[in-house]
DNA sequence: GACCGATCCCCCGGAAAGGGTGATTTTTCC
DNA sequence: GGAAAAATCACCCTTTCCGGGGGATCGGTC
């Protein structure tokens, strides 16, 4: 027989933090050693508990969730972390993403859900909610109709890497003022008159 | 009772693609219109057959499966496209996601998962499957041991939205000098002498 | 005391950026 | 087949920026 999955829950709602407790300790494989009500609290005693994943609620007293990621991944480099909130915003899944959670979960998950997304995580996986995922793959998606022609979408994306027109130029074979055109007419089209601002509307418009 | 998902599957391989065919039809409520082995035949004759969900190989004679996105999608507009194949490259499914798909599944998946991934995606999720999900939240991930400077790091992601020294300054409220100076060791600790070297190194090693 | 990070200062020359105004050719679309 | 859009190249101009070199200071940290 296997080992038992350690978990520590960090929630500060009482009710939902010993729902979840119950819940998943009652759970074939799974052990709750602790459920704190804050990351604060957590960073004091976290570390000798050595848990196999963490369960992260966003909203928290003190240091929220998306900052208590670093904190806790440097006490705890192996652990991983899920996410479990209410909140579905764009920026927040990609705080918590980039900052090293594992996987991002809404509370309305049941927890049998929970469970198999944690089995999930231990086997290398990345477990979302499915509204998560297609915030997730909307964040991908290109505007379809933009306003650029393919070779504009071209140098603009060559631009937003940091690359000078010449180094356009000799990349794409075309002349140094070709280029120039291109980028003047993007620039027209962008209603803009600066590199940074060009990259920056291109960016927030997913043209590029 | 409710109208069948009326689906299309473009796929190569003669085998999978009458395999699929069967086994989604005999699936309640799901209704195979149509299975053709490349993008080009299906582009002549699928407008007609109006699928709601069609189902992309990537790897296919002529018209790829990347390429074949925006096709479908100029051709019908409503229709989602759920990527079926054996390939988990990042940029493959960061392609494919990025030119409309709706979600990205790999060829391991049984009928029963691909329906409800197709079911899913109807009601506007974004299936994907396990290794996708874990190869997408690590394309978010921030390298957690990056030899910049938090300071450097933020003036380097400025850089990245193509700002000139001048403007960070500004923004920063802090020197042009001081900029130039943390520009600079940026370059050295990148071992790079130009922007687009820096911005470029820096994304590869996922820095900013 | 040594080291790093953040801040600021000076030199230099060449390259790049952006604005204006044009042209030609090829592609695409109805 | 003809109009529109896209892609290509040209030359005018001024201002700014870039990267390389050399420094200094101050406050932490180990």
């Amino acid at each position: 027989m296997e080992r038992n999955i350690k978990i520590v829950i960090i929630e500060d709602d009482d009710t939902i933090r010993m729902g979840y407790k119950i819940l998943i300790g009652e759970e074939e494989g799974f052990e709750v050693i602790n459920a704190y009500a804050s990351v604060d609290e957590a960073l004091k005693t976290i570390r000798g508990e050595d848990p196999d994943v963490i369960l992260l609620d966003i909203e928290l007293p003190g240091t929220n969730g998306i900052e208590g990621i670093p904190r806790l991944k440097k006490l705890l480099p192996k652990a991983f972390i899920l996410i479990l909130t209410v909140y579905e915003s764009e920026k927040l899944i990609f705080d918590a993403l980039s900052n090293g959670a594992a996987g991002y979960l809404t509370k309305d998950t049941p927890a049998d859900k929970i469970c198999a997304a944690v089995r999930e995580v231990i086997k290398g996986g990345g477990p979302m909610s499915i509204n998560i995922a297609r915030i997730v793959i909307k964040s991908f998606r290109k505007n379809q109709d933009s306003p650029l022609s393919k070779r504009e979408t071209q140098i603009l994306e060559m631009v937003g890497e940091g690359k000078s027109r010449s180094q356009i130029a000799r990349e794409l074979f075309i002349d140094l003022e070709t280029v120039r055109s291109h980028i003047k007419n993007i620039y027209i089209k962008l209603d803009v008159n600066s590199r940074a601002d060009a990259i920056k509307m291109a960016r927030e418009n997913k043209l590029i």
